[in-house]
DNA sequence: TTATTATTGTGTCATTATAACACAATAATA
DNA sequence: TATTATTGTGTTATAATGACACAATAATAA
């Protein structure tokens, strides 16, 4: 699943170049339309979708696959992965799930493929600015499209746990980890930055302590005003202060305990 | 490194047994006179120690591993094991430390052996009960004993990244974890809930504050006064009331944000 | 031009949490 | 009986939180 191996090499001689039963899942988080979203790739030859996964090089850091992984099967790259868990079920890959796959690309999977044998999983979150993504899928995949965490596709192999466990480990870090910083664009309304953190925390703020708290933090500058179009007030913009942020971070925004 | 394999059996067919490049490392927490401590072993023939580590069955689940692992090396069983993080760096294992361990018990381990290919290794943590371990070293290790952790020794590979990382991660998860429940006795003076928090913290705490606090969370019970022998005022016990504080845990001792 | 609508920025206020310190009570020892 | 170390609990100032209020203001409709 790699740019330099085509899929025939992939399964005659991943072998000799992978690492045995070692495997990397991708969960890309954007937001758009006040909604968060995660990027699926829809599986060739079938109505199921998958997180962009791959393998690690023999002499590979695996940071480094996930980041070229993720390039190579969507087309993404810059961003700032975070390696949140391992998934290691003897059950995750089954051959009634990859043989089809194979073959719907025209190649024949047997079950002494190197790729049947189990793998290991080490899950890897990133969050994504939306705008500035244009995703293309790889050969395995007919599409690669975000989607709506409340309303997900059928998913393949233990995909959707590792979604859910992606948020619930965000949701547990979310005052240590730039939230916003990479999920949205250079300048923004705070209501956008309320909403990512309600869909993370799974409830309502209220707006104004919300605002208030914030701006205490002193990580945000403000910029012009935005006039949306809408009927009504325009809110003021605003961006990070990328080196306040982080230093902030490194504390945690609140403390613990 | 499992009790049904002998070492000789471990370097000539541990690789037809056990899943490729994946290895598990335990970091288990202790609390004993005042301070946190983690358990190790010392390898044969140095003076350096490690992290009770090992290897996964092909068909075994990875925290089935973890805990098996654990008990074959230190004697230790019936805790709650928690995956971390997993470490992958490709130079983690060097043939310069693992010879002399195999030469020391008679053994010699050649550049081809599966033992020296590289491993990545999942990352478990445990806090437990001091007073309830008495934990015995395998063939491998002279000695498997407690540490401090703001004195330890020598440790092999990137096991002291490993404790650092296991720290820091029990530091970010300190309101949703367990913390008190598995390191001290059923009964306790608040004194020592309270030092295990400053460990972990690795700052001061107000006697009196913290007391009100974790009383306040109504997941302890009051028993019995305690008569240490010291010259002062006998403090009461405390129990954990597990129902009322797991069910705690879940959304946090402290709402996030 | 004026009223309507939705949303913003900011204000208030009661409640709760936090931090820092105070002090009498009390086991054991001198 | 005095001393010592430590406990349980109290006080007070400051800060954070949660719930709600209300005027200001873009765009649209009347």
């Amino acid at each position: 699943m790699d740019q330099a191996l085509t899929i025939a090499e992939l399964i005659s001689s991943g072998k000799q170049y992978y690492l045995p039963s070692v495997s990397i899942d991708n969960v890309i988080f954007g937001f758009h339309e006040n909604q968060l979203k995660v990027l699926l790739l829809q599986i060739r030859s079938s109505d199921n979708w998958g997180l962009p996964g791959g393998y690690v090089f023999k002499e590979e850091e695996i940071e480094d696959a996930a980041v070229r992984v993720l390039k190579s099967r969507t087309g993404l790259q810059d961003l700032f992965l975070q390696q949140f868990y391992v998934f290691g079920g003897t059950k995750r890959v089954t051959k009634e799930i990859l043989k089809p796959v194979f073959k719907a690309i025209g190649t024949e999977l047997t079950d002494e493929s190197w790729l049947m044998n189990r793998f290991i999983s080490i899950g890897y979150y990133a969050l994504v600015e939306y705008e500035k993504v244009t995703p293309y899928p790889d050969e395995l995949s007919t599409q690669c499209t975000w989607h709506d965490l409340n309303n997900l596709p059928g998913l393949i192999l233990d995909h959707k746990e590792i979604i859910d466990k992606a948020l619930e480990t965000l949701r547990i870090q979310v005052n240590h980890q730039p939230i916003g910083y990479n999920l949205l664009p250079d300048e923004f309304p705070l209501k956008s930055l309320q909403l990512i953190y309600e869909t993370i925390l799974g409830r309502k703020l209220d707006r104004g302590n919300f605002n208030r708290k914030i701006l205490g933090y002193g990580i945000l500058e403000k910029k012009q005003k935005h006039y949306s179009g809408g009927a009504h007030k325009a809110p003021y913009l605003y961006s990070f202060l990328k080196e306040d942020y982080f230093n902030a971070l490194k504390t945690g925004l609140k403390k613990d305990f």
